[in-house]
RNA sequence: GCCGAAGUGGCGGAAUGGCAGACGCGGCGGUCUCAAAAACCGUUGGGCUAAUCACCCGUGUGGGUUCGAAUCCCACCUUCGGCACCA
């Protein structure tokens, strides 16, 4: 009998050996092809790792193995996303340095990464909060401030250069935005060094603007949006969160939103973070339009659905907007100036964060407007829900297609006109009791109409363009003081004399006088007023979608894109507006008022102005301090560090260095380049081996960074492109996220539960553990087999010694065939079929690794395994085919299983190491199978199976399928219709 | 609320237009053993049945497309992930 199978013993000896080795040092780049693998930057918490994140980990060793037995020079490193807030509060309650708690976690991230046979090249180990690596971070940071993008050239240029075109043309020839204030050259010339601060911080990369805050009133400290509870409240304290204003750093992400829209059809990415990345984006092709006042002012709006400009009934200025004086007519004036005034003084209650959505208050100015698209006079209103910082502080209402429009036009009774049909064409209408002959039921459905009764009354379900051969049908039955209408979309009103279209605001007040007269009531403001208050219409009355254009002229009937590039032209044309692209997504926001993070690179002078730090100065370090407690006025720890805060500059000035630090996006938005050159002191790695090394084929980690990771480390790669420094302009070539492993389902009164692991539910099963009892690569082994990749599933305790079996089950057949038989029958087993399984493997293997099939591999590996064993019951050990298969095998497991697999190699007389050998080859026709069963169907089931020669031809196939017995049987007396040959598959008889 | 996914035996899953349930766990029966464990062999979706013959049903629910649907389309139900200061 072999030595058993003892996994602790052998892992931790070859385990030291590989470290002595150096086995995993990669090299730098040359001849080879090279492969980069890489997983997601992981953040080093003090619980360690948990088996969950070895879902990441194992599988990209696996590749990493795979491909150096491929012959690929491959890049397999790791490092720490160390600084943020977790470690920081940490060091807050411990009283402990948070570079300390870094250390001693990485340390132990380390220690069990090296646990499970991780194979990473540790000489290019990386820490974010490292002053050698975040100086490159600040060096960036110094780059996009010193940088803005042109749309011209579609790309980032410095700013100087803008300065240069600014005395020269002033913004004439960049193509601002109507809302932009223009500036001449002359006017720039004139500006002092302050008014070009604030100019030109409309252009660079990274700028300090205002945002809000969370704020713990109780704690005195800006919160994190996930430390506040649904309630609004502070998770810590309990206090109400207020929210602050600060002035604050962003990276305008948003002039590379076209890049990195249109760039994602570069990328092997799963398909839903595709569209997740398109959707967070957000670009759609809005307008600047401009609206004529009364006295002759240009009233510009922004808008991004050009498409529903005929649907514009009226417009809207936030209190604080300019021309509220002006338009405001007298008989208005007190009114305004009360309302404007009321405004204003709200507003400096700053409502709390997700306050329910208030009643909507307005006033009217007594002013009109003209839409340029019809030339229909619009009143013009003043209202709070319009903010001046947002835009242009004025809007075009289009009630019938926009919530807070909606909500405010029935408020006041102003009218509301559909303009985009709903995609769906659904409409109702309804017949009011009494309103409506007898005989008109049975005609309805007669014609194919459905609806519903309910004490007399008819909801008719139908569609648009049915609307008017409805109103044809049931005019004529309408009682005399009767009518109804067709609602939802071909939209119309019915009355027993007339039908009118509801396609304008004419047509409403048309439609109300009518209703007016029949109902006898004195006010309806509008028709869809009244048509609100019906609960049969609640649903359909309203929609926002994108679609196609009704009562809008010359755009009606075209699809809604189109539609929307027809009127930004037709805008263009006379001049009446411009297009513009709009996106979603929002600058991003990078000041953290805390002290655990990079500090941002900037002195701000007594003068006012921001000061770059020079590159020879970086990095600029954090202080080493005893308390990280925040301050009590919103900035960060470091602010109350004088001696760090206070600089004198070479010039003679002094100032304050910048005390928000980035948060830690920034760090993860370029760790994958320097892992490529990772101690180099001078600049962020060296342009040869960046060229090598990247991008990344292979990235993987959880579907939870899908959107703002991955767009940000875009962002620079694009950013840095565009400066020289990179000869590539995506990051990752193809991306992959693993499924999240929870905690083993319990039963609890018979319900199955299944949670997250988390340290609070004391659920969390960690790597060591399992080592422990079962091995490193049973671990392995069953992170890999557990389920598809990227399903979520939870942790079977199980499991486990479920792989370790086969694990026992490959140790006992390469070592002791011979000695041990089954006492089952003698079984059949041909070297042929041996040797066909043995290369059939191969290519199971190889494929599922390429496909991330990780499941399947070791499903693969498993029934070779059970194939052996029957080869040897029928007596192959020692045969060539034997010898082929064993080594195989141990080849095929190395990357799964690279402890088990070393012993062995060892064992059976190979030389170290299994991990430097060539990947066994595939040989076709080895592979190939002779026959071929094949499925006899009658309609589509089956009757029989046919074991046939792996060439057969369709002919063949249906003379053998038509001479089959049971064929015959099933298809009885009846006719043959058709016959499906399908080769190599199957035969379906249709009768 | 908005955006994005996923639903298949007792359990994890395989099959992505062509034999549903590969592989493993668990269960059942057996071999070995004084006995147990381990290991090995066999068996294991449901119904009907003397039967492991045959037949019928079966991939969240309802409909559709197709000679043929777990797979494609529509609607619904349920569950999960993200939503910008956790990383």
């Amino acid at each position: 009998m072999p030595e058993r199978y003892d996994p602790a013993t052998l892992e931790q000896k070859w385990q030291e050996r590989w470290a002595a080795d150096n086995l995993y040092r990669t090299g730098p780049a040359d001849h080879r092809p090279k492969y980069y693998v890489l997983d997601f930057y992981p953040y080093p918490s003090g619980e360690g790792l948990s088996v969950g994140h070895c879902r990441n980990y194992v599988p990209t060793d696996v590749v990493a193995r795979f491909y150096r037995m491929q012959g690929y020079n491959v890049l397999h490193p790791m490092g720490w996303d160390a600084f943020g807030l977790p470690t920081e509060n940490q060091a807050i309650k411990t009283k402990t340095n948070p570079a300390v708690l870094t250390r001693r976690y990485a340390a132990n991230y380390k220690r069990q990464m090296d646990l499970i046979g991780a194979s990473y090249d540790w000489s290019r180990e990386i820490t974010s909060s490292e002053p050698d690596y975040y100086h490159w971070t600040q060096w960036i940071f110094l780059r996009l401030y010193d940088h803005w993008y042109d749309p011209r050239l579609d790309q980032a240029r410095p700013i100087s250069e803008l300065e240069a075109e600014l005395a020269e043309h002033g913004t004439a020839r960049i193509g601002l935005p109507l809302t932009e204030r223009p500036v001449s050259a002359a006017a720039w010339l004139a500006f002092g060094p302050l008014a070009r601060q604030e100019f030109l911080k409309r252009f660079r990369l990274a700028y300090r603007g205002e945002a809000t805050v969370n704020w713990d009133p109780v704690d005195k400290t800006v919160i994190a949006n996930e430390e506040v509870g649904p309630d609004g409240k502070a998770w810590r304290s309990g206090a109400l969160v207020e929210r602050k204003v600060l002035k604050q750093w962003f990276f305008r992400i948003t002039a590379y939103a076209d890049r990195l829209d249109r760039d994602l059809a570069t990328v092997d990415w799963p398909a839903r973070i595709v569209t997740m990345q398109r959707n967070w984006i957000g670009t759609s092709s809005g307008a600047e339009v401009i609206f004529k006042t009364e006295q002759g002012d240009d009233l510009l709006v922004f808008t991004t659905r050009p498409d529903t400009l005929w649907g514009a009934t009226f417009m809207v200025l936030a209190p604080e907007h300019p021309l509220v004086a002006s338009v405001t007519a007298a008989a208005q004036r007190e009114a305004v100036a009360s309302y404007v005034a009321q405004a204003q003084a709200q507003r400096a209650l700053a409502p709390a964060a997700d306050a329910p959505e208030k009643e909507k208050t307005g006033v009217f100015t007594g002013g009109y407007a003209v839409n340029p698209v019809n030339g229909a006079q619009i009143p013009i209103w003043v209202a709070d829900y319009v903010l001046m910082g947002y835009g242009t502080g004025a809007i075009m209402a289009v009630p019938a297609h926009d919530e807070r429009d909606f909500a405010f036009a029935l408020k006041f009774g102003l009218p509301i006109i559909p303009v985009i049909e709903r995609p769906d064409q659904a409409a109702y209408s309804l017949l009011r009791v009494g309103t409506y002959a007898a005989t008109l039921p049975a005609l309805l459905r007669e014609a194919g109409y459905s609806f519903t009764e309910s004490e007399g009354q008819l909801t008719v379900s139908l569609t648009g363009p049915q609307a008017s051969a409805y109103a044809a049908l049931v005019q004529p039955h309408l009682s005399a003081d009767g009518w109804t209408e067709v609602v939802g979309s071909g939209w119309l009103a019915i009355f027993p004399d007339t039908t009118v279209a509801f396609d304008s605001v004419a047509a409403d007040q048309q439609i109300c006088d009518h209703i007016r007269t029949a109902l006898q009531v004195d006010a309806l403001p509008s028709f869809m007023a009244y048509l609100v208050a019906e609960p049969a219409y609640r649903d359909i009355v309203f929609h926002a979608e994108m679609g196609t254009p009704i009562h809008s002229g010359p755009i009606d009937g075209l699809p809604g894109t189109e539609a929307v590039a027809r009127t930004v032209a037709f805008l263009e044309e006379r001049g009446l507006g411009k297009g513009r692209k709009n996106y979603k997504v929002r600058d991003w926001l990078i000041s953290r008022q805390r002290y655990w993070g990079t500090p941002i690179p900037i002195i701000h002078t007594e003068d006012g102005l921001e000061t770059l730090v020079a590159d020879a100065e970086l990095p600029i370090t954090l202080p080493g301090v005893e308390s990280y407690e925040p301050t009590a006025t919103g900035e960060s720890p470091l602010a109350k560090i004088e001696d760090w805060v206070q600089v004198a500059l070479p010039d003679g000035r002094s100032g304050r260095r910048e005390t928000d630090t980035m948060g830690t996006f920034a760090c993860s938005s370029w760790y994958f380049m320097r892992f490529i050159d990772p101690r180099n002191p001078n600049m962020l790695a060296n342009p040869e081996e960046l060229a090598y090394w990247m991008p990344v084929d292979m990235y993987v980690g959880g579907a939870e960074h899908a959107v703002m990771h991955l767009l940000y480390a875009r962002f620079w790669t694009k950013f840095l492109y565009d400066l020289g420094a990179l000869p590539f302009f995506e990051p990752f070539q193809s991306l992959r996220n693993q499924g999240l492993i929870l905690a083993p389902a319990k039963e609890v009164d018979g319900q199955i539960i299944v949670e997250k692991m988390s340290k609070s539910k004391n659920n969390i099963i960690t790597p060591d553990e399992v080592v422990a009892s079962h091995g490193a690569d049973a671990l392995r082994g069953y992170e890999c087999f557990i389920s598809d990749f990227e399903t979520a599933v939870p942790w079977n305790v199980d499991g486990v010694p479920g792989v370790r079996r086969w694990l026992e089950r490959v140790w006992r057949i390469v070592l002791g065939a011979e000695q041990e038989r089954s006492q089952g029958a003698e079984a059949s087993y041909s070297e042929r079929q041996l040797q066909r399984l043995t290369h059939q493997t191969i290519i199971r293997v190889e494929n599922d690794i390429r496909n991330f099939k990780f499941n399947t591999m070791i499903a693969a590996l498993m029934e070779f395994t059970n194939g052996l064993y029957r080869a040897r019951d029928a007596g192959l050990a020692g045969t060539p085919a034997w010898a082929e298969a064993l080594k195989t095998l141990m080849l095929l497991a190395a990357p799964v299983a690279p402890h088990i697999a070393e012993e062995l190699w060892a064992r059976t007389g190979h030389g170290y190491s299994i991990h430097q050998q060539a990947w066994p080859v595939a040989d076709a026709n080895l592979a190939a199978e002779e026959e071929i069963e094949v499925v006899l169907q009658v309609n589509g089931k089956v009757r029989d199976k046919l074991t046939v020669p792996a060439d057969a031809d369709e002919e063949q196939l249906r003379t053998l399928a038509m001479a089959n017995e049971r064929v015959k049987s099933f298809i009885g007396e009846r006719s043959i219709r058709k016959v499906i040959v399908v080769s190599g598959k199957l035969v379906n008889v249709v009768v």
